[in-house]
DNA sequence: GGCAGTCAAGTACGC
DNA sequence: GCGTACTTGACTGCC
């Protein structure tokens, strides 16, 4: 058990994931905010091994416009040494990498350009991950998509499209249950058609709930995941201070925190805290995680 | 220097 | 049909 907290570090004064508008796109300019990021995110994951969390999800604007036709720069080579050191870290460490490409991701669209663009998305991500040497535990997160007011007919669109993907895509790639549309069974009955691994949201669960005991649902997740994929990942959050929101905590409640880690016995799991306050909730956490003989400790 | 408008991209839903 | 929520700040032009 790892972990970890998406993209954002508010401790150390930097991000990984500074941009820039389009119509001031230069490769100049691409090279700086790259070169910042990169260093950045080495800094994030030093600041996380010092305090034991070893799950990071990288963000999505490491390189900002990879995927978009304007870009033509060859950043894996300029960049090489530096994606090599990240990966590098990442492996001596025992760390573990996800990345979830936004909600404009949807490979199941009916439109073309879409599907296109998501797919190009994904090669990037698949690409980020390639560049830093590492192997296929490391995943890219999606959601399955639209619904287009036909749920089979949409689901089956999905799992046409993913049989075609480049097999650096595929991977790589798992499915996350969603707070509206695809919950976990959907999520699973996708797995058992095309052997995509399932990642486990416990706060989605809870907005739109599959029926199944959270025990039931973490038995199947786990055997959709094979040994090459490494253990399961969970997203965990609860409800914002204001229960109408579908919104993300504040912060950790450590209770609740506590109550899941008992309830999820003995399944392992790498845990995404997706909360607001970032690295503040992960480390009390983590104090937390740490008398369960789960927790995964890195003695280097 | 500070402010407000805007930012590559999708979909669903409430009014 | 339009605005807003997912999220999410921070870039940029204008004063």
């Amino acid at each position: 058990m790892r972990i970890g907290y998406p993209c954002i570090n508010r401790s150390i004064g930097c991000k990984s994931s500074k941009t820039f508008r389009l119509n001031s796109y230069s490769e100049t300019r691409l090279r700086e905010i790259v070169n910042n990021n990169l260093k950045c995110l080495m800094k994030i994951l030093k600041y996380n091994k010092k305090n034991h969390m070893l799950f990071f999800r990288i963000t999505s604007d490491l390189v900002p416009f990879a995927s978009h036709p304007v870009c033509e720069f060859d950043w894996q080579g300029y960049f090489s040494n530096e994606f090599g050191s990240i990966g590098d870290y990442v492996r001596e460490n025992d760390m573990r990498i996800s990345m979830h490409p936004d909600q404009f991701n949807v490979l199941n669209s009916k439109r073309k350009d879409v599907v296109e663009n998501s797919v190009r998305e994904l090669i990037y991500h698949a690409e980020v991950l390639d560049t830093m040497g590492l192997d296929r535990t490391h995943k890219i997160q999606i959601h399955v998509g639209g619904m287009y007011r036909d749920k089979k007919g949409s689901m089956a669109r999905f799992q046409k499209r993913y049989k075609s993907l480049d097999i650096r895509i595929k991977k790589r790639l798992v499915i996350e249950n969603d707070h509206g549309m695809y919950n976990t069974s959907d999520c699973l009955d996708i797995s058992a058609k095309t052997g995509i691994p399932v990642l486990f949201d416990f706060f989605h669960e809870s907005l739109n709930p599959s029926g199944m005991s959270l025990k039931k649902s973490l038995k199947l997740i786990e055997g959709t995941w094979k040994r090459v994929d490494g253990i399961p990942m969970v997203d965990y959050s609860h409800h914002h201070s204001n229960p109408a929101s579908k919104k993300h905590a504040e912060t950790i409640k450590i209770r609740d925190f506590h109550k899941f880690l008992v309830y999820t016995r003995p399944y392992d799991m790498d845990i995404m805290l997706e909360i607001k306050d970032k690295e503040k909730s992960a480390i009390r956490a983590v104090e937390l995680a740490r008398k369960d003989s789960r927790f995964l400790i890195v003695h280097r």
